[in-house]
DNA sequence: CCTTTTTATATCACCCTCTTATGAACGGAA
DNA sequence: TTCCGTTCATAAGAGGGTGATATAAAAAGG
């Protein structure tokens, strides 16, 4: 029967993803980025520039927070505030050139340190790997719409 | 220098894990409990009790920090401090029902919140997930021993 | 228009969790 | 015993979060 099986097969993945989100969460051990100051780069690098009222909420934190990491960031150069001519209460985050680059710093040893550890994999334990990636995907894109 | 298949593949698992990462971390939104406090307690839960010197190094903090972790958890009742009669110097930490409790909680809300994420995946998508569960916590048992 | 309400950021005061530096107590070997 | 290494605790401070609240601009209503 269809629901038990189905259900088993979820506490199992649930297990498992929560085994494997420590080990990702320990591949990136300290950067001088904060896990939601990387999410937050990450998506003015992917989606452009954003309003601040349109960070915080898909970042899971509070508008005071958002407001404090873009100072942060603006500090540390890797993020500017720009005026919205349209609406002068709005402020326009955007990305800089050496916020792309922490970026790929960042991205750069992940992948690096990750391909270390692929590399003890079986060829069919990789293969099963890069098949999972587009149903993983669509997972993070079902949670993202669920969020709004 | 590798196969170019190889080095493509990593890559794209690298940048899929990057996305499912953030993923995983907004399914627990925010408990009582600190990422690293529930990785503490799920240690114990898994491995049983353990002196404090052996639990630090393994979470990724400093010593102090494991201290004050096992304070806060110890004042709320999910870890208990014992000493060992052969070493006066040593504290061995385990963990408590209420902090077993703790634990399966967080994992059960976590696990329905993926569930229901899960639902929206087409059948083949869903296999594929299950296909890629064994090679994931190889993936992990690899990490944990390169840590070593 | 002018007032009122709503929206978008910023600021304030505070808490939690981590850090480094340091101290104290115990164990083991000369 | 004495000395040194190990183990844990404490102290002081930094970073990043929260809720409450202030300010300014836009929108709404009479």
């Amino acid at each position: 029967m269809q629901p038990a099986t189905t259900t088993d097969d979820d506490a199992a993945i649930a297990a498992g993803f929560e085994h494997f989100y420590e080990t990702l969460r320990r591949l990136t051990p300290r950067g001088p980025l904060s896990l939601t100051a990387a999410s937050t780069l990450r998506r003015l690098e992917r989606s452009g520039p954003h309003r601040l009222c349109e960070l915080y909420a898909p970042e899971g934190i509070s508008q005071p927070a958002m407001t404090q990491l873009v100072t942060r960031l603006e500090k540390e150069g890797l993020a500017e505030r720009t005026s919205d001519p349209n609406d002068g209460r709005a402020v326009v985050v955007s990305i800089t050139e050496a916020g792309r680059a922490a970026v790929a710093h960042r991205r750069q040893v992940r992948a690096e340190a990750l391909s270390e550890l692929l590399r003890g994999l079986a060829p069919e334990e990789h293969a099963a790997v890069v098949a999972a990636l587009p149903a993983l995907e669509r997972l993070s894109d079902l949670a993202a719409e669920q969020a709004s």
